[in-house]
DNA sequence: TCCTGTGAACCGCTTCACAGCT
DNA sequence: AGCTGTGAAGCGGTTCACAGGA
C-alpha cells in the first residue's frame, strides 16, 4: 500500500521532467527502469530520484528498478493529469500563438478553451483553434467555459487587472507570462516566468572570470 | 568599499526581479527605496532582500533605504548587464517571434543578431528585424557574428544538435525553450525553460482537496 | 529614530550509506 | 547480486533578532 507522504516543493518541479523521459523510455518499449537509468536521463542524483518517489508511495520492485508504465500512471494522477484541465489564453500575441498551438499542451489533458484580447483587430482570429473574443467579456467568458487556468500573455500593465478579473471568475490557477510580477489571494495558485529574466541570469553566469570590480 | 562576496545562485535568480521593481520606482521619480518597500513590491520578506543586496556590497544607507540609481547601477553590473550581448535565435516559430519581439531584451542590452530555422520557407523572413538564416550555415554564422548566447526554439528533436553546434562555436550561454533536456560540456551555462511543464507544476497544486488516493 | 548589515538559529532539500527485499 | 527505500548527516538558503551607523 503506498503511503502516500508530502511531496516537497521541489519534487514537484521534476515529477513532470520524470514524466517526460518515462515517455521517451515507453516509446522505445522500455519495461522497467532503474533510477540510476532515470538519473542519465534526467540529470541529477539517483537518490535523489528514489527520495522523489518514495514521496509517491513505494511501489519500485527492488533488484529489478521500476514499471515504466505504472510510474508513469503514478505520476499523472499525482500531477493531476489524468483528467481534462481547463485553460484560457489571454493576450493573442506571438507568445498566445505559440503556447496555443504548442504540442505538449494537449499530450497532457490542457485544453484550450478560450482565448482573449484587448485588441479588437485581433478579436474574432483563431489562436490555435479557439476562437479569440474580446477582452471585455472575460468575467462572463471565463465563468461560461468553466475554466480552471489562466495564462497571461498580455502587456505588463495589463497583467494584474486580468488576473483580478480571472480570480473573480473562479479560476484557480494562473500561469502568468507577463514581464511584471502579480499577487493573487490565498488559494489561488500561481506562477510567473519571465523570459527576459532568464537570459540576464544567463548573463551572469557568463562573465564567471574572477572580475574583482570596486565601486 | 564593497567587499563583493561570493553570490549564491537564488540571489542571482531574484536580482533581475529587484531590477524590474526598481525600474517602476525609478520611472515614478523615487529616490530612494527601503528593503521595506522592495519587499511589497517584488513579494518577499525584507530580510531576504538585505541578505541578498549585502552580497554585492555594502551601500545602503542606515535610516534610509538605497539609492534607486545607485543600486540599479550595481545589480546591472553584477549581472553583466553593462554592456551588450549578442544573441542568435534559432528555431523561427511562433515562440522565437514572441522572443524576437519582446521589448524586454533590447531595453538590457540583449542584440538579436542572427537567427536560424532548417525550414526553408522560413528562411530569409524575418524574426524581429533579423533575416533568418538557414541551419546548414549555423556553426559560421555564430562564429561570425560573435554569438554569446543561443536561444534555442526548436522542436525537441532539433536541440540537442543545435547545441553542439553552438557549443562547437564558441557560444558560452544556452537557453533552451525545446520541450527535452539538452547536454552542454563543462563551462557553458544552460539554463531551460519548459512552458508545458509550468502548466503540470500549476495543476498539482489546483487539486489540494485532501485526496487520499489509493494505488 | 529608522533602517542597514549580519551573526546565529532554523528549515528544507540533497547526499550518503546501508538495511532489507526480490 | 542488484536495486529500492530511508534514517542520518550535510549543505544552502531563509528568517530572526539585534548591534551599529546615519
Amino acid at each position: 500500500m503506498p503511503a502516500a507522504r508530502r511531496i516537497p516543493e521541489a519534487t514537484v518541479t521534476r515529477l513532470p521532467l520524470y514524466l517526460r523521459v518515462l515517455e521517451e523510455a515507453a516509446a522505445q518499449r522500455t519495461m522497467t527502469v532503474s533510477s540510476e537509468d532515470l538519473a542519465e536521463r534526467v540529470g541529477f542524483s539517483a537518490a535523489q530520484i528514489r527520495r522523489d518517489l518514495s514521496c509517491l508511495g513505494s511501489f519500485g520492485i527492488r533488484g529489478v528498478g521500476y514499471e515504466v508504465e505504472y510510474l508513469m500512471l503514478v505520476i499523472n494522477r499525482q500531477l493531476g493529469l489524468d483528467g481534462e484541465r481547463r485553460v484560457a489564453i489571454v493576450g493573442a500575441g506571438n507568445l498566445g500563438q505559440a503556447l496555443a498551438r504548442y504540442g505538449g499542451f494537449s499530450a497532457r489533458g490542457f485544453r484550450v478553451v478560450a482565448a482573449f484580447d484587448a485588441d479588437p483587430a485581433k478579436v474574432g482570429t483563431l489562436l490555435g483553434d479557439t476562437r479569440v473574443s474580446d477582452a471585455s467579456g472575460m468575467l462572463e467568458g471565463l465563468r461560461g467555459a468553466g475554466v480552471e487556468i489562466a495564462v497571461i500573455t498580455t502587456p505588463a500593465q495589463a497583467a494584474q487587472r486580468v488576473v483580478d478579473v480571472a480570480v473573480q471568475a473562479g479560476v484557480g490557477s494562473i500561469l502568468n507570462f507577463a514581464p511584471t510580477s502579480v499577487a493573487v489571494p490565498e488559494g489561488v495558485a500561481l506562477r510567473q516566468v519571465d523570459l527576459g529574466i532568464e537570459l540576464q541570469i544567463l548573463s551572469f553566469y557568463r562573465h564567471r572570470v574572477g572580475d574583482p570590480a570596486g565601486v
